[in-house]
DNA sequence: GTAACATTGTTAAAAAAATAACAATCAAAT
DNA sequence: ATTTGATTGTTATTTTTTTAACAATGTTAC
């Protein structure tokens, strides 16, 4: 009945994440058990990594046959969801945001999809894989009515933070963005930012280095 | 002369293109000179953590001005850029691949994006954002011709594993994958993964936590 | 000219994350 | 029955990353 409140680290909170997906994946070949090298190998991390983060959890799996793949789906869905749900807006309806609208528009999970928001004419009042878009000016409005806990910002980068002020007057919780920009929010909120460019010039970097340093 | 080799820490090579990139546009102010403190509140992190990471690609600023903005700018780019530039193709020109494509086409740095395919007849030989797409029967052939070094892959998550085959016979040196699907490459090949599902369930879960534990 | 101050550069410490080490357990084989 | 072997669970160690501490430096104000 106490519910398990001690925080678990970042990294193990990502992981689990994807632990998740690619054991429902797993179902799929029939396989009802699974062993941590062999989730490990999946991930492409090490199996020592994945019995820790089960551990922290506090999973136990059986001794020869490794872990109950239903089970430990279920566990990680009771840790990492939310009770209620969480609804989740996307702002800016261009070529990412489309693509992330269909990405989870599939998944059943308990993070749904319930708002986008653009400023084109042409898309407005469109339903996008199941989801209604909105003009950017009914923002605060809807994200007050609705209760939308996260934004996923993928507007172009001019306009960034402009809108991150919007968000924040709107109350969401969570920002997660996608742009180039930077923007500040106040402590509450959560914010996760992404950088597609940095991570392909990391790898740029990464093969340079192994060119010269063999 | 003799080049740096020692190898930066990761973060601090992420960080560098986050700090290239901020900088140019802080130009734009006018302003030639900034401080540790203020580069560090664009980005959201500690004044300590730049003049660190600048000070691990030896640069030095004068003490009462702080960073020459340009030479900063110059050394970065000296460190993190390819002598001869990279050439990165993206497969899969759905909505993330374009972009993808859209993203970079405007940036002019040492990667350059040459190349994009699919297998949709309607998308094939057309140009995007300058960036001719083919079919992915003639990946190898193209990526050898044109001796392309990075693949971002864009494309559904079922035929992933099947591209990244391709791309590793190929001989492509690094890729970035932000399909869900994690994919096998052999180790000489640099693999970068990013999933956008992970990055919305973990902000989900600590805006949850926030509101469990205040 | 000198005191006060803000800033850099660098070393030291702390925190976070990954890895290693290994005892415990149980199934299967002999 | 006993040994072998594979696997988990957990503590210890190492590595990586971040943060703190502080001396050095030069600019500005007086």
């Amino acid at each position: 009945m106490a519910m398990m409140t001690k925080k678990l680290p970042d990294k193990t909170v990502e992981r689990l994440s994807q632990y998740r997906r690619t054991l429902m994946e797993y179902l799929n070949t029939g396989r009802q058990h699974i062993y941590s090298h062999e989730l490990a190998s999946l991930l492409h991390i090490t199996s020592v990594q994945v019995r820790r983060d089960i551990m922290l959890i506090g999973y136990s799996g059986t001794l020869r046959k490794g872990y109950d793949v239903r089970e430990l789906i279920n566990l990680i869905g009771r840790i990492i969801d939310i009770d209620k749900g969480m609804k989740v807006a996307v702002v800016g309806v261009g070529n990412l945001g489309s693509a992330i609208i269909n990405y989870y528009s599939g998944k059943q999970s308990n993070i749904s999809m319930v708002a986008a928001f653009d400023i084109d004419p042409e898309k407005i009042h469109r339903v996008y894989a199941g989801v209604n878009c909105f003009h950017v000016h009914q923002l605060r409005e809807i994200i007050r009515q609705q209760d939308i806990d996260i934004a996923i910002v993928t507007v172009p980068p001019s306009v960034a933070i402009q809108i991150a002020e919007e968000l924040v007057m709107s109350g969401i919780k969570g920002i997660l963005n996608y742009t180039p920009t930077r923007i500040n929010v106040p402590t509450h909120i959560y914010l996760e930012e992404y950088d597609m460019i940095t991570s392909l010039e990391k790898v740029a970097y990464f093969v340079k280095k192994q060119k010269t340093t063999p």
